[in-house]
DNA sequence: AACATTTACGTAATCGTTTACGTACGAAAA
DNA sequence: TTTTCGTACGTAAACGATTACGTAAATGTT
């Protein structure tokens, strides 16, 4: 084992020629003899010659990396947007860096720094829930590093962004209830900081608008919509209610799994006495007792999406080309199970 | 905005000085007038000045980056042991890039690949179930680039290893259904390439030895481990077997997912006529009916282990220090539900 | 006053590769 | 034969920062 990794140098002086010729005849760039090209491959293959990325990436400045911070990477929604992220970056010759922010402002801050000490070429960022300033996405831009805001967006920057239509899929979702024949729906939504969760909220109360159903706070509930025990307390408040909701639309399935429980443990029956539908179609979701009916949001897809505007604009900045935004809007699907269908009836749709 | 970002020599230029000297200004090194790091400090913060950590890297040729390869990202398992790794990587400044194999060798030979593009300083890999050649492993450690294996290892490379003890936790789990009273205990396990499978059944053979039980092989059943489908139609075939078992141990919680939503199909009883315990405490497992017993794994601990080892070795490599491999062992713990001890005494052990 | 030391900087080399430009040589064109 | 051109290479500069080494001026020492 040499002291170090080959370098041009070594093959060069070896063939007695020069450092640039090698590495034109590496690189089968014209101007160069057939016989020496060969030669040089040759040597290459037997001195094991590594190109030093680190070089060309300085020269170039440029990383292949792209840098993606999401708050929970253990959500089964953002590991998905993740995987599609890493599969389509992979086609196109780059690498993906993760960082977690665990829905904290300060730590997503320190991702943005961290990462433009690897010198990413562009951000896709899921925002934290806390965040409400965009300097650190906006510095990033300034030094032409674009980014790409993905399912947590904001208005407040100006930049591409990927996110489902939670408002349709809300509306979609309560009007199922009602499809069914539910007429007191109940919704438990969370921080209305996040634009998903206020597009949720505005989806289910249009839904009832439209089919001429009055809007009742009392069935509105709050929560922070992550763990199934709120769902479960929500849930048993509304049940108590003297007029209690023949159904609910929960704004995430966590919550959702709560409130079956809720309601089984109250002796009632899903869906018959309460339907339930969640949001985001958690795998646990069709394994529970019964099946929790719920909207799937193209997670994979988005992630893919993302990759394909963040590239687009990255190779833009490079060539001087002019940097469009675009948002893209996917949709999402509900997918029926016994929850609000009853007995062994779910289907896609 | 410029047409470049701030370089050293901009700041040299404004300020009639050399590049060194504003170099060692802004390192604080000695050898500087506190009057010219002051004046170069402040402009520098003016200018916007960022160390372009492309030519930093370049001269150190160390990147601080970590590379993670791991068969699938959305599993609950990986996910949390990713998690492990970028919090403790970020506390020693490391960034973390993440590749997924889909268990294919294939794909996982690719992942080093653009890993070395991406010079990465240490590589962290849970191996594909197909891998069986390891050449392109040891080419990196060739490369003096440590490779850290955990959870799916092998004996064949040389090499730190992050392992829970498979075979401990499986021996508790069988143990723990004999403990309730369970006689004839069968087994779903799956391809025994992989270590992990491996070392779950010879926990399950050695508990039922060590408790004077027979070994059954009509009990013992090979799938994929992947789907609830395939557990789903094994426990079918036990329950149908004139002699049927009284409790099962999966290998994986979905398949005990599967293995349980047979037996109640069957119009069993789960714990009463069958017991089920799983393996790796999927999200999932808590929320079915009846919860599942299963096995925990310190997923997250092994993923920060994973990163102080390799960092170490890494440091080592760079200081021409001795290299010594480590194999950490850790513990994994039952937590037991309703699966196999029944109403609602579920405690975690 | 002569010398030694410290302070505060500058010069030059370096990391490995790429690329603009220059040039020697042989072949083809005049 | 002279000119022109293409081929196949070499030279030098560049990417941005760091660092070993050198040195002038200021200060201290005897």
């Amino acid at each position: 084992m040499g002291k170090h990794n080959t370098r041009l140098k070594d093959i060069a002086d070896k063939l007695g020629i020069s450092i640039p010729t090698v590495s034109r005849a590496l690189n089968d760039k014209p101007d160069i003899g057939i016989e020496t090209k060969r030669k040089v491959m040759e040597l290459a293959e037997e001195m094991h010659y590594q190109r030093n990325e680190f070089a060309i990436n300085f020269k170039n400045q440029q990383s292949f990396i792209i840098g993606v911070i999401i708050p929970q990477i253990v959500h089964h929604f953002f590991s998905n947007i993740i995987n599609g992220i890493i599969t389509e970056a992979e086609k196109f010759g780059y690498s993906v860096m993760i960082f977690q922010s665990n829905e904290s402002y300060h730590s997503e801050l320190k991702g943005t720094k961290t990462f433009r000490k690897s010198m990413i070429d562009g951000l896709i960022i899921s925002l934290a829930d806390t965040t409400d300033d965009y300097s650190h996405l906006s510095s990033l831009q300034e030094h032409k590093i674009p980014v790409v805001l993905i399912d947590k967006v904001t208005d407040r920057l100006e930049a591409s962004k990927i996110v489902c239509n939670d408002y349709q899929g809300a509306y979609d979702a309560t009007s199922h209830l009602i499809e069914v024949g539910k007429r007191r729906i109940a919704h438990l939504t969370g921080s209305l900081t996040p634009l998903t969760t206020r597009e949720r909220y505005r989806g289910y109360c249009d839904a009832l608008k439209n089919n001429d159903l009055k809007l009742d706070n009392e069935l509105i509930r709050y929560c922070d919509l992550v763990s199934g025990e709120e769902g479960y307390q929500e849930m048993k408040t509304l049940i108590s209610l003297s007029n209690p909701p023949d159904a609910i639309f929960c704004a995430t399935d966590p919550t959702a799994i709560g409130a079956i429980n809720a309601v089984k443990d109250s002796g009632l029956k899903v869906p018959e006495d309460i339907a339930v539908i969640g949001f985001s179609n958690w795998s646990m979701s069709s394994v529970i007792d019964p099946p929790l009916s719920s909207v799937i949001q193209p997670d994979v897809e988005m992630g893919e999406q993302a990759v394909r505007l963040i590239i687009e604009e990255i190779e833009n900045i490079r060539n001087d080309k002019p940097v469009v935004f675009k948002t893209h809007v996917m949709k999402t699907a509900l997918i029926l199970r016994q929850s609000t269908l009853g007995k062994k009836e779910g289907v896609n749709v």
